[in-house]
DNA sequence: TCTTGAACCTCTAGTCGCTAGAGATTGTAG
DNA sequence: CTACAATCTCTAGCGACTAGAGGTTCAAGA
């Protein structure tokens, strides 16, 4: 009743199923007990430390500091700074990540403003790309 | 003189020298010619090539849209419509990107406001990632 | 001309977080 | 009991590089 395939846990938390072996692999998932035929049953903690990690991932938070927080989560005593400073850590780097992605955004609107519409040889799309000092500004990378 | 090592390149153009045989490899830049020793040597048209490479990666295009710009770029006489297209379909993608990523870093200052900085055990941090029905909105995957 | 050592060469493997597929085995409904 | 869906393990692939091993070549100074 309560254990729960593989299947149904990914059913259960939206998680596909090789997603789940491989949380296992990599030690974010406990390896739960088989069945005689060596097919895995899930409980309950199962379902909700699953769960803890896919809002996570959904969060975009990398498995290291997954993995942190789920290691704070059991010390429901300590402060509860670390977990503060993970949140923060990440916080940051996404408004990196969305101030880089701005002045890409204004870049490209740039270019495609800039294109006359007519033959490759005017198009200032590929004399950008071609000739860079045509750009007004410098930025990151962005990958 | 004009013969540069791919050291020279790199220095040229900022782009490191094993990135500069990877692009070589997957056939973004051309095989040059070799020294007796089976060094390569290149020319000017290599520099400009691998300038338009490093440009447009920097303002985020993926490698097979950097193929198409460059294969486009050498028929001068054709409409620059299909690079127009290629900018845009990257502008949408930078825009949803800058959508998702806008939404994240409100949950995630809202987690931090919402931390009492207290134990672990009142934390809402930890609250709100394994119980996610206490979030205010859905999200798409961040990847 | 010789020597040194920086720069070059190829090849393989690792990064991250999965995803896909092959080929074999197991669980379960009818 | 029989199908057949679901599970199993294992390996490889994605994108765009990056790192390292182990060997060779080039060029400048003595």
């Amino acid at each position: 009743m309560t254990d729960l395939s593989i299947g149904d846990l990914s059913r259960r938390v939206a998680v596909k199923v090789p997603t789940i072996r491989y949380y296992e692999q990599i030690g974010l998932l406990h390896a739960p007990p088989r069945t005689e035929g060596r097919q895995r049953r899930y409980g309950p903690d199962d379902v909700s430390r699953l769960s803890f990690i896919r809002h996570a991932r959904d969060l975009g938070f990398d498995v290291e500091a997954i993995r942190e927080l789920l290691s704070l989560s059991t010390q429901p005593d300590e402060s509860c700074h670390p977990a503060d400073q993970i949140v923060l850590r990440h916080l940051e780097s996404v408004e990196r990540r969305i101030a880089q992605l701005t002045l890409l955004r204004s870049e490209l609107r740039h270019m495609l403003e800039e294109c006359r519409h007519g033959p490759m040889r005017e198009c200032r799309i590929i004399q950008v790309l071609a000739d860079h000092d045509q750009c007004r500004h410098e930025h990151g990378k962005v990958s």
